[in-house]
DNA sequence: TTCCTTTATTGCAATATTACGATAAAGATA
DNA sequence: TATCTTTATCGTAATATTGCAATAAAGGAA
């Protein structure tokens, strides 16, 4: 239907998909690539870096910035964005957690 | 228009993004945590366990399938699904590399 | 062989996402 | 004030995703 039926799942189950949803989009992994290595802010030259209309990219950075990835200060008419340090360690934290090692062990697992 | 320019971006970042996809839904974290909790592979219980319908957990099965991140083997009539250890950990490391600390100093940071 | 069980696939319908032009909003500048 | 620059939002079109009923496919069991 298009719609995710998010009630069948736990609350931490739901935050996952939605951090990993927040990054599922090759723009939006450039976008914080960009902000990463620049460290010092990027404003509107992501719209030049990366080839996307201007409203796409705002699009984009509003995404970022409702999932948390990135805070945007406005410095007279141009704004500049840049990584949520906090936020940033968490999504680490919380992608390093559900990634921890499988160990299956071949008695019990169907698969060699 | 629902489709993503993924030309104007690095085969890296549109792998990433892919990445991110393929577990950017709570019925495909749920699936990976239950295969991995349960060690030993789970097969049809799957659709017991969440409660969607048994196409929709197939066709979730199948995305899991084509990222990568799951094998199954036949087993007679049903199908056994396990981890796929070596893609569960370069997953683990693409996030990890993604992720790693942002070092934003405060002389070219407008963010305080 | 005929059922039964299990899983994959097909064929929708509904919602979500992506992209962009047009335009609005807000501040700087002449 | 009028204009320019920068960013956000709106409206719209196209494609993608999600979900499920129905059905096919493939083995096992009777």
């Amino acid at each position: 239907m298009g719609i995710t039926r998010s009630d069948l799942f736990s609350k931490q189950q739901n935050g996952l998909a939605n951090m990993a949803k927040a990054i599922a989009h090759p723009a939006r992994i450039a976008i914080l690539q960009h902000l990463k290595k620049a460290n010092s802010c990027i404003c509107g030259d992501l719209v030049d870096e990366l080839g996307l209309a201007q409203a796409t990219i705002s699009q984009h950075l509003k995404e970022l910035k409702t999932a948390g990835l990135i805070q945007g200060t406005v410095e007279g008419t141009s704004v500049c964005y840049c990584i949520h340090p906090g936020n940033w360690k968490k999504f680490r934290e919380q992608f390093a957690g559900f990634f921890t090692d499988v160990n299956l062990d071949s008695n019990t697992s169907c698969c060699s």
